[in-house]
DNA sequence: AGCACGCCGACT
DNA sequence: GTCGGCGTGCTC
């Protein structure tokens, strides 16, 4: 059977959902369909929409195929995207339709987009009573034509009544528009003046940009100005009227991001991420299926937008843990962003000041190139990091700024410069016990103790969202009065930087009080206004700005990512510091960063504190190397989990006994998860541990083959996981 | 993912 | 006596 498939034909359809593969459907009278189409086919009860995927595989019998409905208009996707699908869901061990749910993630999308009513004014203006408001809407209308009434209105100053009453009298008329197309970057707007190793790095980029499949380290300090070497990579690509993809950790906190790129290229990109309403996601992903969107700067869920003409990909601090998608398909973006680029022939460049280890190694071995940025931009200096131990200086009883840290805030508010405390943990103490009996707040469906915010006055769980009002007698022995906070989060720091220092005005900045980019836009300003003094904040401030007047970074607790079996542990703080450290000093001021510390010696505060990063990571990569861990072996992790405790373990149990019998891997096992009770699920962990070379995709799904499951137990799994134990 | 089918508590 | 809770199972 050869494409496209007429009247009568077999075809298999993929439907986001998770099934085991495509369903196949007979291509009814009249229509003729081709792979990559979107149509809407009956399922059970129900009418949904899928991908042709190819022709039928599967053998089911006459009486139950049914027919397609009909093709919808929309772009068909792309022979890469359906690949990239087929690949995701092959590697990552998940149903390829539960993949494809990823791509068809607005399906409002897939119709046509209503056309606009705008406004024009009637030729001639017919005779109506004239006043000031009404003037004024005509002369706006006559300037703008065609313009949607409640822009005009706007323009005008007048309520939208005013617009309307100039409808119905006639002196504006409506006309049907199609939606505008975003406005095309300018590549050939002057960008800002480059330094000559800049100059050299873009050249590098711009002669891969055209030239198929590659990938590229951009490898650059803090503050080196990588990305407006990556610029002219898009605009390259733009050149060759090709669409371009920016990955980012943090789309919410991309304000200055987005700045940079007007100034380059004049018009702002296309946002993807989670705070777009539907309405402009929607247009979005029209957009780049119709292929009018040129440049999208997005989440890891931009991976899966339909372009039609890929000519690069951009992931941006690619060391990020954040591009692991760790729900539902279990993804690693900047690594899938790499298969993306491969099926469509593209480049793809991963960004950061501190690499990750799997991409030096990859540097090393030669399947990357690496295009070095070795200075910061203007000469500025990179900061001094000073350890201080608080074995030797510890706080008082109570406080959490150490003498020192105290009195270089002290001596940076003097000044009248800014400073960052930062502490990876949000709220106002991690853990709240109770002084009379011990008992600690747990939350009653995870394993994890409850977090004070005494902002909203109670107490949550990080894990599932469980709250409640902070109680005011111990739940456990109703003693009153005797529950403590434990530990510092954010919002106790502020507290005791307040006490100390009450003239200084203060901000937090968490995943809480950051809620979408307006939120983040506007700290930036206060920031940048320097209406704010001190900040205190967790990781959302640990990418992408610089604000002129930070001087101190103070890091309250840099053991913090330390603890725990991780294997990325180590690679993850130094990471994590580095980049606090980064947000000091970029301008003509020199930046110091103090961070506090039980363990000096310890080789990340060591790197740290040397500045030292190409030595730790090939310390990191020698270890990891000696360990036949990843990228020098294979990991697969299996969360097996349950309502109820014993059916966790019996399915767990099944998994062992079931373990693939293979000299090139090791099946360790079950184990309590990490969050043993999650969403008052039960879970339990094997980890699959091979050689390099495995194909553990292959082997799990083998092994789960292999694994009869009672029905109300689940397996997840998570072929490359970050987190280890 | 829906939606249907199927067995146990409070209501017209 | 039934209306309806959501637990399990199927959809080409």
């Amino acid at each position: 059977m050869t494409e496209p498939y007429a009247q009568g034909a077999r075809i298999a359809v993929l439907l986001p959902l998770p099934l085991a593969g495509p369903y196949d459907y007979r291509v009814c009278e009249g229509l003729t369909v081709s792979p990559g189409d979107l149509v809407e086919v009956p399922l059970g009860s129900r009418i949904v929409t899928g991908v042709v995927w190819g022709a039928a595989v599967e053998t089911v019998s006459n009486v139950r195929l049914r027919d397609v409905i009909r093709i919808r208009a929309c772009p068909p996707l792309g022979v890469d995207l359906r690949k990239l699908v087929d690949w995701v869901a092959a590697y990552t061990v998940h149903p390829p339709g539960a993949v494809l749910k990823m791509v068809l993630s607005v399906p409002e999308a897939l119709e046509p987009p209503p056309p606009v009513q705008a406004l024009v004014p009637a030729d001639p203006v017919p005779r109506i009573r004239m006043t000031s408001a009404r003037e004024r809407v005509l002369a706006a209308a006559s300037r703008l034509a065609p313009v949607v009434s409640r822009d005009l209105a706007n323009e005008a100053g007048v309520d939208l009544s005013v617009v309307d009453g100039l409808i119905r009298s006639g002196a504006l008329t409506v006309q049907s528009l199609q939606p505008s197309p975003p406005p095309m970057p300018d590549i050939r707007r002057p960008g800002p003046i480059l330094s000559a190793h800049q100059v050299a790095a873009a050249d590098r980029l711009r002669a891969v940009v055209g030239a198929g499949f590659a990938t590229l380290v951009l490898d650059g300090v803090t503050g080196s100005g990588k990305t407006e070497v990556y610029f002219e990579a898009i605009a390259a690509a733009l050149g060759q009227g090709r669409q371009v993809l920016v990955l980012l950790p943090e789309i919410a906190l991309g304000a200055q991001w987005l700045r940079r790129f007007e100034d380059r290229f004049g018009v702002p990109p296309c946002p993807w991420h989670s705070d777009l309403t539907k309405a402009q996601r929607r247009r979005v992903w029209r957009q780049v299926a119709e292929g009018t969107a040129s440049v999208v700067v997005g989440a890891r869920s931009a991976l899966f937008l339909p372009f039609r003409a890929l000519g690069l990909i951009v992931v941006d601090e690619e060391h990020d843990p954040s591009y692991k998608q760790e729900e539902g398909v279990v993804y690693n973006a900047r690594d899938m962003a790499v298969v993306r680029a491969r099926l469509a022939a593209a480049p793809a460049v991963l960004v950061s000041a501190t690499p990750s280890l799997e991409s030096m190694v990859n540097v090393q071995q030669g399947r990357y190139q690496c295009v070095r940025l070795p200075e910061r931009y203007g000469g500025a200096r990179l900061p001094a990091v000073t350890a201080i131990d608080l074995r030797a200086e510890p706080p008082a009883r109570g406080q959490w700024l150490s003498p020192p840290l105290a009195d270089a805030l002290a001596a940076t508010l003097a000044d009248r410069a800014q400073a960052l405390l930062f502490l990876n943990r949000r709220g106002y103490a991690p853990l709240t016990v109770c002084r009379a009996c011990g008992h600690r707040l747990r939350c009653p469906n995870c394993t994890a103790w409850l977090v004070e915010h005494r902002q909203s006055g109670r107490l949550q769980c990080h894990h599932c969202g469980y709250q409640v009002s902070a109680p005011r007698q111990c739940p456990a022995c109703n003693a009153s009065d005797s529950l403590v906070a434990c530990g510092p989060g954010v919002e106790r720091v502020a507290d005791e930087v307040r006490a100390r220092f009450p003239g200084a005005r203060l901000a937090i900045a968490t995943s809480d009080t950051l809620t979408g980019p307006n939120a983040a836009a506007d700290l930036v300003s206060r920031m940048e206004a320097r209406t704010v003094d001190v900040v205190v904040g967790t990781q959302v401030l640990a990418k992408g700005y610089h604000f002129p007047a930070l001087t101190l970074v103070g890091v309250i607790d840099g053991d913090l990512g330390l603890a725990g079996g991780d294997l990325r542990a180590s690679e993850r703080t130094f990471h994590l510091l580095h980049q606090v450290a980064g947000r000091a000093g970029r301008a003509s001021r020199v930046g110091r960063v103090l961070v506090q510390t039980h363990m000096p010696e310890h080789p990340v505060m060591a790197a740290i504190t040397a500045a030292d990063r190409d030595n730790f990571l090939e310390a990191e990569i020698a270890a990891r190397r000696e360990a036949s861990m990843p990228p020098f072996g294979r990991l697969a992790a299996l969360i097996v989990s349950a309502v109820d405790e014993a059916a966790a373990d019996a399915a767990a149990a099944a998994f062992a006994r079931t373990a693939p019998d293979d000299p090139r891997v090791r099946a360790l096992g079950p184990a309590p998860a990490p969050l043993a009770l999650l969403r008052g699920r039960h879970r339990r962990r094997l980890l699959l541990v091979a050689q390099r070379g495995v194909d553990v995709s292959a082997v799990v799904r083998t092994w789960i083959a292999a694994t009869p499951l009672e029905s109300k137990a689940r397996v997840q799994i998570d072929v490359d996981p970050y987190s280890f134990l």
